[in-house]
DNA sequence: AGCAGCTCTGACAACGTTGTCATCGGTATA
DNA sequence: TATACCGATGACAACGTTGTCAGAGCTGCT
């Protein structure tokens, strides 16, 4: 390759690089030798050897990147990155510890120069040598634990309450709950939401209208079709997720209840708007959650070292009549 | 770290590749070692040096990770890899030639050992010199042109076919079409079954109502209620794109008639037998295109040089009321 | 005892690139 | 004319790892 251009490889590497300082005869003799012998810099050897030893790449890690939240915080991810020249690596943690940390492996071995992760374990004190080491990361959907990083997270608590709310405002008194693993924090937290709100309306809670631990599509409608079996069953149902909703929403109607029965969901889905009546959700903003989330992690790998932040994105009810059906 | 350790960088390089032939007292002074400094191999320097050049990498480029189709796939073959200890690298082309070009050399600098592509250019052949340069390589849902090089695609043409045969058989004479961008090579092979189905039952072909190169939602919507308000419009719709799809279902049913004017669309959706009535579609098979993808380019990488195969996925008519409208 | 053959280990080069520094020729300054 | 300086280029080391080979220390055979 040099020897074609019958220059020094400092001298590719420089024009490569697009250092100004090579004559225009030899770059053009060295741009030349490219294309005939189709070479193309190995990108690999040159973050071994080059001083701030970056690699362009970043590595995300969601729940599953097939899932309409996790796609479009990869998307919002891509650009971004992409802009400036870097790559994105995405796993899909399953919501599973091991598979959590196998894959952050997978990331740092190849020396990403920084983590996006929407985490699914725990625990993250495994990353305290990894951010040692240099390596700058952020946390999305859910906070770090045993770990002091950036965050960026939707408002659970505050988005569940105001759900129940909508739904206690149209004179609803005996409220389920569908809700996720209890292991997610967010899961969690929006359930934390329904308890706050009922008992701030002087609301009792009735475990017996709770349900969780759910999984996907199908033990949701069966859990909303056990819910509404009951001898005072709910007036309306609140559930903690886009699956739940789904499900629950098909539970509903196979009873022909779905214009008796409230529901109003956490997390927007497409089609929601369609169906009859339209699904009302507490709408998360998952395209902001990942711009603010790239953002934090570029100003960090460009340097800023100031202490952790943690934003939180407001959640917003949007009413289409499955909420608005009163008891 | 070899000098805590008191051994040769050589022999820590043999405890981390598990070679047996290292004693058990000097592995278990490496290993306390790794453990004491957090070490983690470098990858990147590990398969510049290796025989093989394997980087335990593959790229995978896809129309936009965002979307259902795109991230399904994505997702079988991030499963197919990390099985064998490879990670998967994604991006999104948006069907813009550039963008696929510079995304690939992303790729390639990043000596991935193999790429799948969803292609969004009409000539390969830029692929060539990557290909002699050991590259592994299969097409997905689209052929390559100008490369030899494995495809796996769905049966455009055929659906289409079957898609249209079913609107004929319940009595439908003036079909509507509503297809993508004709730059697609899928859209033009749909749009092909949907000719070659009208004429060999002998139905001529209404170019007025046909509507090509629709982009999403709203346009679809929008040429939607055009053809239903011409004079003589078409009793039934035939769509070749599952956001088409969706426009489609919402421009029939903003005029009311959801029930009088029957629609079939080419690929499945979620929801879409939530909907009122459900909509018939011909559903490709994603997770079966990935995991044929992902089989034959592993099998690609270790080394298979046999000619080139072209695997075609059938697709499969699902009804589900929509398509079962007659005239 | 002498030697072959084994197992375990380390020295060294090499992968493709970039950082550092020296060199060379030319030009401006004293 | 002598000197300092500048701009362009290349020689060489280094990044962290693995392939190659040689050598040290055994064991077991004759």
């Amino acid at each position: 390759m040099a020897a074609l251009a019958g220059v020094s490889v400092k001298t590719v590497s420089r024009v490569i690089n697009g250092e100004p300082v090579v004559s225009a005869d030899l770059s053009g003799r060295v741009l030349a030798a490219i294309d005939r012998l189709d070479y193309r810099q190995n990108m690999t050897a040159s973050s071994l050897r080059r001083a701030d030893g970056k690699s362009a790449t970043i590595g995300v890690l969601l729940e599953d990147v097939s899932n309409p939240f996790s796609s479009t915080l990869h998307r919002v991810i891509e650009d971004e990155a992409l802009g400036r020249g870097v790559l994105v690596i995405a796993g899909s943690s399953d919501e599973d510890e091991m598979r959590e940390r196998e894959l952050v492996a997978a990331f740092t071995t190849r020396r990403v120069d920084g983590l996006i992760i929407v985490p699914a374990s725990h625990d993250h004190s495994y990353l305290l040598s990894e951010r040692r080491a240099g390596t700058s990361m952020v946390f999305v959907d859910r906070p770090p634990v045993f770990l002091d990083a950036d965050s960026v997270t939707s408002d659970s608590t505050g988005g569940a309450r105001q759900g129940v709310g909508h739904l206690i405002a149209q004179g609803h008194k005996r409220i389920g709950y569908l809700g996720d693993l209890q292991t997610i924090t967010t899961a969690a937290h929006r359930y934390q939401g329904y308890e706050d709100e009922l008992t701030s309306r002087g609301i009792s809670i009735e475990p017996r209208l709770v349900r969780m631990n759910l999984h996907g599509i199908e033990t949701a409608q069966a859990a909303a079709i056990e819910l509404l079996s009951m001898p005072d069953p709910p007036t309306a149902l609140f559930t903690g997720q886009n699956l739940i909703t789904i499900g629950a929403y098909r539970g509903v109607r196979s009873l022909d209840q779905h214009h008796q029965v409230a529901l109003v969901g956490f997390d927007d889905f497409l089609l929601a708007d369609l169906l009859e009546p339209g699904i009302t959700v507490m709408a998360q903003d998952p395209a902001k959650l990942g711009q603010t989330a790239v953002e934090l992690l570029f100003r960090r790998i460009d340097g800023d070292r100031s202490p952790s932040v943690h934003e939180v994105i407001p959640v917003r009810l949007i009413t289409r009549g499955s909420g608005e059906v009163t008891p």
